[in-house]
DNA sequence: GATCTTGACGATATTACTTCA
DNA sequence: AATGAAGTAATATCGTCAAGA
């Protein structure tokens, strides 16, 4: 028995098989591995036919069609695995992915070679878009397909989901950080705003200690402007606010504001929370 | 030349399945 | 026959690199 390993741009005789075959690579780079019998091993069997087993990895060249004396390596596995009846699917996909990427002529690039024209072509990405939009995994059965339809290897269209999902999920990452920065300066404004006007409130409570015989007062916030103010219960109450700025949504007392005189409260939010106020945004 | 995008891959973790004592 | 440990394969994420735009 013997291995023959062949690589070069010069078609090779392999010298243990039909000395008429030649592989023929033409102009490209071709990488040839051979196993067979030696010529004298041969003679003693009544057809060779079944010895010869070549692996051709020309991976920019159609497939030698030539080589009528050879057995192409055939993987009888692969075809159980793509008709899905084979019983152990997963524990050989591997192997068939790469198999079928080394045997399928169709196969358009390789590890050696990164071409971005090929996920760049806007058919394939278009493709892989819309796949990815359904489902952001693929099954070994959706892989296999797909990389068909787009004479892809699976290891390819399973590296761009990969990636895909990594960055979709990068961005999604950078995109809530964004929001919850914006949320932590909004809140912030609104805390400080908050203790301005308890401050107030607490100042004006304190003088208005010193006129308890007044008579009674309400608190009121203008909705507009937000500026809180007392008035008078009275008719002065009335005329408190400019009709253009304040009349349509009425005062707001202290009361029904939910303002208490105690400490700030500090605003916390769930994730929950969040992501319910940012769908309602 | 710096930056961004993107295909590819190694390391590692997890899960499902098989084998074997 | 049931069971748990060990082994294996597939696949996911993460981090990183490298090449092209």
């Amino acid at each position: 028995m013997e291995l023959a390993l062949s690589l070069g741009e010069t078609p090779k005789a392999i010298t243990f098989l039909d000395k008429s075959l030649k592989v023929d690579f033409g102009n490209d780079l071709g990488f040839c591995m051979t196993l067979g019998e030696s010529g004298a091993e041969a003679k003693t069997k009544a057809s060779d036919s079944d010895l010869h087993i070549q692996l051709d990895l020309t991976p920019f060249s159609p497939v030698p069609r030539s080589q009528t004396s050879l057995n192409k390596l055939h993987f009888s596995w692969i075809t159980e695995n793509l008709t899905g009846e084979s019983g152990n699917v997963n524990k050989r996909s591997r192997w068939v992915e790469d198999s079928v990427a080394i045997s399928s002529p169709n196969s358009i690039g390789s590890s050696f070679q990164m071409d971005f024209s090929i996920y760049g072509n806007g058919r394939v990405k278009r493709e892989f878009e819309e796949n990815f939009r359904e489902q952001s995994t693929l099954n070994p059965k959706q892989k296999v397909a797909l990389a068909k339809q787009l004479n892809l290897r699976p290891r390819q269209v399973e590296v761009w989901f990969q990636n895909r999902r990594a960055r979709t999920k990068l961005k999604q990452t950078q995109v809530d950080c964004e929001y919850i920065k914006k949320c932590y300066e909004t809140l912030t404004e609104e805390n400080r705003r908050l203790q301005n006007e308890l401050q107030e409130l607490r100042a004006l409570k304190t003088s208005q200690l010193l006129y308890m015989q007044l008579p009674a007062t309400t608190l009121s916030m203008c909705p507009s402007c937000e500026r809180v103010s007392t008035t008078a219960t009275t008719a002065a109450a009335a005329a408190a606010y400019p009709t253009t700025a304040c009349a349509s949504a009425g005062g707001m007392t202290s009361s029904n504001m939910g303002l208490s005189l105690a400490e700030p409260k500090l605003f916390s939010f769930s994730p929950a929370q969040i992501h319910a106020q940012r769908a309602a945004s």
